[in-house]
This record gives C-alpha cells, structure tokens and sequence, in this order.
RNA sequence: GGCGGCAUAGCCAAGUGGUAAGGCAGAGGUCUGCAACACCUUUACCCCCAGUUCGACUCUGGGUGCCGCCUCCA
C-alpha cells in the first residue's frame, strides 16, 4: 500500500487515486525568465520519483507540469535585453528541458504555457464573476474576494482575521494587505497583453494553473505538488479558484517538497544564493547528483554542501566499482529469498511516503551481501534504474587514453617486472601531470582520468 | 505577532514503544614493491526538563535552538 503525506491533513494518509488505475498529477512549474538551481532540481527529481513508482506499481499517471511564462520577472528581463519576451522564454524552457534530460528526469504529459491557454483562463475568470467570487477593482484590475470562499487557508492553515492583523517583525503600523489577489491585470503601455472582456491586459500568477489543471486534468485531481513555499499563497489560491467554481474538492493529496538551503538559508533566486543544475554537472556526473538528492527524505530541509556532493559521487563511485564486475555464482535459493526480502524492503520504502533515503540505504546493505555471498548485483542495477541514478556514465563518457600515455603505463608495466620501482614511480608521476591515475591490480594496472 | 516544520555518532542521514539502517570521514587489518582502488573489522543510548508506561529516542506537556511561510519563489 502507498501512502504519502498529505499538506492538507498533515499526516500520512493511504493513496486512493479517484479512478484507478488512473492518477492525475499537476505540478507547478518554473517560472522562465532565469536557469535552474538545485532547488528545483530536488523538485522535479522528487516528483519524476513519485510518478515512476506509482507508474512502476500498476497505475498510469498523467502528468501536467505548467510553465509560466508571463509575468513581471519575464518583462523585466526582456526589457533590459530589448528583446521580446518570448526570446526570453525560449530560452529558459530550452535551458529547463536541457537540464531535466540531463537530470534523467522523464518528461511530463504535457507542459502547458500560460500563454496559450488565454482562453481558458478568462472563462475561468468569467465563472468567478458570475458567483461573485471575483470582482473589478476601481483600477480596473479583477481580483478574487478571498473573504467569498469560506475554506480560504484551509491548506496552510492560517486563519483570515490573523494573516490580515499579522505582518513580519515590524509591521504594527503598516496597512494589512487585502489577502485578495489578482486574476487579470491590466497591461501597462508597452507591456505584453491579450484581449480580454476587461480590457487588454494578462493574468494573474495563480489562476493559469487553476485553469490548466482544470483543461487537463479536470475538476479534481489525484496530486497537486510543488515547493513548499508554493503553499501560501499559490495553492491556497488555487483552491479557492477552483473549489469556489466547482464546488468540489479540487485535489486529494497536496504534496510538497522541503526546500534546498545553502549556509542554513533557503536557496532562491530573490536571495541570489543560487548554485545551477549546470554548475553541479560541470562538477559531478548526473547520477551523483540524484544520489545526493534522493539520500534525504523529499520533506526533509536539505542542506547543500559541495562536499557532500563530493562524498556522494565517492560512494556511487563504489557501488559503480562493484557492479561494472561480472557476477559469477549462481544464487542459491536461500540467497534468492535474502534479495527477495531486500527487494520488497526497497519497495517498501518508497510506498512510505517515497522514503528514498531509506531505499538507498537498503542499495548499500545489497552492496555489503554482494561483497559477501557474491551474489546480487542485479538487484542493485535494478533499484538505481527504479531510482534513476545513472551509475557507471564515468565509464561510458571516459575520454580515451592517449596512445602515448598508453605508452608510459607499458614502460612502467616494464619496470615494475624489472623491480626498477624508482622508474616506476617516476613514469606514475609523469601520467599524473596528464591527468591520469594508474593502480594496479591483480589483473595488470587499470587507469582513469583524475 | 500568527502558522508550519526540524533537532539522532566528527559530518550526512533513515528508523521503531522493548535496548539505534546506510553513506562519508577516522581507527585497526587484508591486498600492494609502495601507493591508490577494493575488501574485512570497528565507532551513538537519539537537544533539555517533567509526565504516561513494566519499558520511550520513539507518546503527552513545557522549554531551548534552528529553518520556512505570511511579498515573487521549487
């Protein structure tokens, strides 16, 4: 049995999709006016995790992850570019997808741009009219009334009255903000707008996703995920868009995955404390970096640190030794029950609440049996293309050995049987300015680029 | 101020009402001409104080510390 940890209900609960064996997932996508750091990478590996085992244990899940590509960021970033905002998305969405493929993150149903579903968002907008749960600020604005939808903050958990009297630190003198937010905003001159019955202007942030998830998925759907910062106030918003049309619960499970930080502070782009997917596979090798994510639970904070990347690719970098050996024994039936009982522990682990840290813990006991019984690496190859973590790309990109280096490790080869260890010693050297480790092993010396 | 979360060995990180997975580092050993790699062995009583219980790290209450949301944000 599946179960994950439900926003909603702060607890675990058991999954029970609405139609099985069909299951419904919308996640927030990114915003593209920049490249992506390791916070959304956690995200995205996170949810690509989830669709995987639930497609792995019989259900069909479509999977609707939208872009966002209007928005205030997007036209500043044009503006200083001189450029029209689609070059800006363009670009991002190219640089996304570029990472996600590296990421081995399986793409999404569809990706769904804000821009191309004007429609859809202004009849969503039309219905919040009709009930009165929407109305035309003086500016010409339209807003939702948050105070029309009684569940308002059911999600996160805040109460009206307090979020309106509340503010950060300072705040006893500072206006409350209306908690109404923004469907349709009219367009400044100069700035990207569509038609609309009030007027040329673009929508809002929350309501694309209320409206796409809709178009897509339909009035309820299984998941809704995202960023934890997502919950307040964007799938609160949501929420209250949809439920107030529909009348019905719009999603079952909100799940919502804890933040990347970076010297105890949260990773985003406003704190300009960012490190790119791009600066981390410059470094490391893809698969160590879903290794590194995966270790910790998806909504535990996970604190970045090069060096625990480092210490990640150092422990693939063993079990990637181990598995690039031929198995040579047969398993015994008592050794097939013992992987049978490793692998039901692995499934086990990721029906709770996608407990991926667990599930690599059980990858590293089956490491110690191999080493052990001898038996086994199948099931390890297995578990780490259940958890998509590319294990021997080191091998398989390997730069080839310069025939003159090839070369230097026969004459050292030479020496060694000659037990001229001194010259020996000096040709190991001389590779090492070129950037290659010899070791030698009982089957002759091996070598790999440092 | 309101709301939510976290606190486990040097570091990272799972977990259960009955005496703590795993990884990295460290120590000892095997292998090696040496080294590296690899392998074997080894390292904790779970933030503090009360309470419930035969028994709590795990449940309850209080405290302390840290983080996040309340503005765009994965």
């Amino acid at each position: 049995m599946i179960q994950f940890y439900d926003t909603m209900q702060q607890k675990k609960v058991p999954f029970k999709p609405l139609h099985p064996p069909k299951v419904s997932m919308y996640v927030c996508g990114v915003t593209v006016y920049d490249t992506c750091h390791i916070g959304h990478a956690r995200a995205y590996i996170v949810f690509d995790m989830i669709k995987r085992h639930l497609n792995e244990s019989g259900y069909t899940v479509t999977h609707i992850q939208n872009f966002t590509d209007i928005d205030d960021k997007i036209i500043r970033k044009a503006n200083q570019e001189s450029v029209c905002i689609t070059t800006i998305t363009k670009r991002y969405i190219r640089a996304f997808f570029d990472d996600m493929q590296a990421l081995n993150i399986q793409p999404a149903n569809h990706y769904p741009k804000a821009t191309e579903h004007m429609d859809a968002i202004i009849a969503l907008i039309e219905r919040l009219l009709a009930i009165g749960s929407a109305f035309i600020h003086t500016n010409g604005d339209v807003l939702f009334s948050t105070a029309a939808f009684d569940g308002y903050g059911k999600l996160s958990k805040k109460v009206l009255g307090e979020l309106e009297a509340g503010h950060r630190d300072t705040a006893q003198s500072i206006e409350a903000p209306s908690l109404d937010f923004v469907l349709w905003k009219q367009s400044k001159s100069g700035e990207p707008a569509w038609p609309s019955p009030w007027g040329s202007g673009r929508p809002g942030w929350h309501i694309e996703c209320s409206a796409m998830a809709m178009q897509y998925l339909g009035d309820q759907i299984d998941i809704h995920g995202g960023g934890e910062d997502l919950v307040f106030p964007h799938h609160e918003n949501e929420i209250a868009q949809c439920e107030s049309c529909t009348g019905k619960p719009f999603v079952q499970y909100w799940l919502h995955n804890g933040f990347v930080t970076l010297h105890r502070q949260k990773m985003s782009k406003s704190l300009k404390n960012t490190i790119t997917v791009r600066d981390l596979l410059d470094s490391v090798n893809p698969g160590a970096i879903r290794l590194y994510l995966l270790r910790t639970h998806y909504r535990t904070p996970f604190q970045f640190s090069w060096d625990g990347l480092e210490e990640t690719r150092r422990s693939l970098q063993k079990l990637s030794t181990c598995l690039a050996e031929p198995e040579t024994q047969i398993p015994t039936a008592a050794q097939v029950a013992d992987l049978e009982t490793f692998d039901q522990r692995f499934n086990q682990a990721l029906n709770d609440d996608m407990n991926t840290a667990l599930a690599v813990g059980v990858c590293f006991e089956v490491l110690r049996y191999i080493q052990t019984q001898g038996v086994g690496r199948s099931l390890v190859r297995d578990c780490l293309v259940y958890l998509g973590i590319q294990y021997d790309v080191e091998r398989s990109e390997a730069r080839p050995l310069p025939a003159s280096c090839e070369a230097l490790i026969a004459e050292r080869e030479q020496a060694r049987s000659n037990k001229d260890f001194s010259r020996s010693d000096q040709l190991r050297d001389e590779l090492l300015t070129h950037g290659i480790a010899v070791k030698d092993t009982r089957n002759g010396p091996t070598w790999a680029w440092v």
